[in-house]
DNA sequence: CGGAGTTGAGTTACCGGTAACGTAGGTCTA
DNA sequence: TAGACCTACGTTACCGGTAACTCAACTCCG
C-alpha cells in the first residue's frame, strides 16, 4: 500500500474504499503512528498552529489573565501558544520575534505597540496575521485589541478633581509594561493640568508593580510631601501595598489620603472596603485578540482595532 | 553560489573563504534571508527548540511562578515554552501531550505525576526528555522536580498540634492542581489523627482556591462547626481571604481561631502579620526542571528526582 | 617535479508528508 | 458495444535544508 493511501485516508481526504481505511487504521494502531506536522508544514509550505504570544513577564497578573484568555480560545481552535517574555525590553521582543518567525507561526500577538524597527520590518515582511494587544494602537501594524491607557489616567483623574482633590500624588514603577503606565500617568497629569490641580510628586521605582514597592514607595511618598491628598497608582497591587501600609501607620483612608489603583484584581473582593480602581476586563482582551487572530488565520477579515474600553470603579478608598 | 555553501557559512561549519563568506552575508541582508528551521528539523529528523510545558492553570499565582522560571530559564538557552493549560483534567492534558509530540518537541514538562495510561504510552514511545513537576514523584517516568505534599502537610499538622489545637478544619476546593492539595489535606489528616487531634470538618468547595472562596469557606466551615479552633487552607489566597472574613465579622486572629495557609505569596509581605503558611520556592522548582530537562536534551545526564523542600513559617495566625 | 594532503566548493540524496497527475478496472449510457 | 466517465489507488516531484560524497585547484615536501 502506497503511502499516499495513508495520507489520504489519515485525512479523510475521500477517494478510497471503507476496507482500505479499515486496514489503515488498524496499521495505525499497530504501529502507535502519529503524524510528524513538521513534514507537513514542510510539505506545503503552510504555517504551524503556532501563535507566538509575547507578553512582558508573568509576574504581573494582569498578563497572566491576558494569556489565559488567549491560550483559552487558541486551544478551542486547535492552536498552541508560544510563550515569549519580553522582560520589557524591546531588544529580547525583536531577538523573540525573530527565533519565533523562523518557526513559522499562524499568527503573532504582541503585547505593546512599541518595536524596534527592525522588528516592525520583520513583522512585515513575514506577513503572517498579527495582534498588538494592551495599549490600544489605531494605525497597527495588522490589528489591536485593548484600551486606551491615556484615556483612563484622564478619567481617573478627573474623577478625582471632582472629589474636591487638589493635591495629587503618583506611585509607579519603570518596569512599565509596554510603557501603558506612563501613558495612564500622563492623561491623569494632563487631567489634573486641566482642571487646575497639582500633580505635588510623581514617584517612579526601579522595581516590579508589586504590593511591597506600593508599600514602600507610599511611605516614600508621604515622607517628602506630606500634605499630598490623594495618590494614584500603577495598578491595584500597588494600591493594596498602599492601603495595608496606611493601616500600619494609623493613616486614615480616605479621610487622611485618598487611594486609587488600576486594573481591579481578584483580591478586590474581599478587602474590607471598595479600592477606587479602574476596572479592565483582560480575560477579553486575550480572547478578542485570539478570535480576531484566529479569523485572520482561516481567510476571513477581522476588525483592525477593538477597544475593549475601561470602566471607573468609584469605591470608598477617596 | 550552490545553497550548500549558503548553508555552511549560516552554520559557522567553516569550509569556505572569507570571500564567500561576505557574498553570502550579503545576499542574506539582501533578501531579508531568515533560515526555515522547520526545514532544519525535517531534515535531520531532530527536533525542535520547543518544549511543552504543560499546567493546570493560569489563574493560580504558584503556577506562574514555576512558569516564569521555566521559561527564563529555556530562554537563555534558545529554547521556546509551548503552553498547555489542562484545565485540571488529565483527559485534555493526554490530547495536548498527542497534539504536541507531533510537533518534535526537545522535551516536555508536566505538572502533576498522574497522567492517563496513554498519555503515559505516548510518552514512553516518543522518547524525549521529561520533567514531571510539583508533586515529587519518585519513580517518574523520566524524571521529577518538586516536593512531597503529604509530608507539607503531615508538617503543617504537627505544628499546629504543638500549638495545643484538638479540633481542626480544613478548606479547599476540587479545583486540586494535580491531586497535590489532596495530598496535602492527607499528611495533615494523618498528622492529626497521629497527634490525637480531631478534623471536624474538611470543606471542599466546588470552585477555584482564590481569595473569595475562602472568604465564603470560611463563613460556611464556621457556622457548620463553630468550634473549630484552627483552619488549614488548600492556599494563601484562600487563607488570605479567610483573614478578611475574619477582620470583617471581627473574629480574632488568632485568638478566636487560627488560620494557616500554604505557598507563601507576595502579598504576604504587606500584611500587618505574619500568616502562618509553608514557604515553596516556586520559581525555583521551574528553574530546576528547565536546567535538568537542558541536560537531558544536551545529551548529559541530570538526576531523576529533585527534592525541593519546604519551610514551615510559623507566622502569628496561629 | 610527482604524489600526497589540504582547501573550498559543488552534487546528490534524503527527511515525511502532499499536490498533481497517471492509470487500471469497473459502470453507465447512447 | 464503443466511448465517456468514475472510483480507487499508485507514481512522481517537491518543499528547504543538511549529510555524505565528489572533485578541482592549490600547497607542500622529499
Amino acid at each position: 500500500m502506497s503511502k499516499m493511501t495513508a495520507s489520504r485516508v489519515l485525512r479523510e481526504e475521500g477517494g478510497y474504499s471503507e476496507k482500505t481505511r479499515v486496514k489503515v487504521m488498524a496499521e495505525v494502531e499497530r504501529l502507535g503512528y502519529l503524524p510528524n506536522r513538521i513534514a507537513t508544514v514542510f510539505s506545503g509550505d503552510r504555517s504551524t498552529t503556532f501563535v507566538g504570544v509575547s507578553i512582558p513577564d508573568l509576574g504581573n497578573e494582569v498578563f497572566t489573565h491576558v494569556l489565559e484568555g488567549i491560550d483559552r480560545k487558541l486551544v478551542s481552535f486547535n492552536h498552541q501558544t508560544v510563550l515569549g517574555m519580553t522582560q520589557h525590553e524591546l531588544g529580547e521582543e525583536e531577538n523573540w520575534i525573530e527565533t519565533v518567525l523562523s518557526w513559522k507561526p499562524a499568527g503573532l500577538i504582541l503585547t505593546g505597540r512599541a518595536h524596534t524597527p527592525r522588528a516592525v520590518q520583520l513583522l512585515r515582511s513575514a506577513n503572517i496575521p498579527l495582534v498588538e494587544i494592551w495599549d490600544l494602537n489605531s494605525s497597527p501594524i495588522d490589528m489591536s485589541v485593548g484600551l486606551n491607557h491615556f484615556d483612563s489616567g484622564y478619567d481617573m483623574g478627573r474623577f478625582l478633581l471632582s472629589k474636591g482633590y487638589a493635591r495629587f500624588g503618583y506611585v509607579g514603577t519603570s518596569h512599565d509594561a509596554a510603557n501603558a503606565a506612563t501613558s495612564r500617568l500622563n492623561g491623569y497629569a494632563k487631567a489634573i493640568e486641566d482642571g487646575g490641580g497639582k500633580l505635588t510628586r510623581q514617584l517612579c521605582l526601579n522595581d516590579i508593580p508589586g504590593f511591597y514597592p506600593g508599600f514602600y514607595g507610599t511611605e516614600q511618598l508621604l515622607s517628602s510631601d506630606p500634605d499630598v491628598e490623594v495618590i494614584f497608582f500603577q495598578n491595584d497591587n500597588m494600591a493594596i501595598g498602599a492601603v495595608h501600609f496606611c493601616q500600619a501607620q494609623n493613616i486614615r483612608i480616605p479621610e487622611d489620603i485618598g487611594i486609587a489603583g488600576w486594573g481591579e484584581l481578584p483580591i478586590a473582593s474581599v478587602l474590607p472596603y471598595r479600592l477606587t480602581t479602574m476596572q479592565v476586563n483582560h480575560l477579553r482582551i486575550g480572547q478578542l485578540a485570539a478570535e480576531n487572530l484566529l479569523l485572520k488565520i482561516s481567510g476571513d477579515t477581522a476588525s483592525a482595532v477593538s477597544d475593549v474600553g475601561f470602566r471607573l470603579v468609584p469605591g470608598d478608598t477617596v
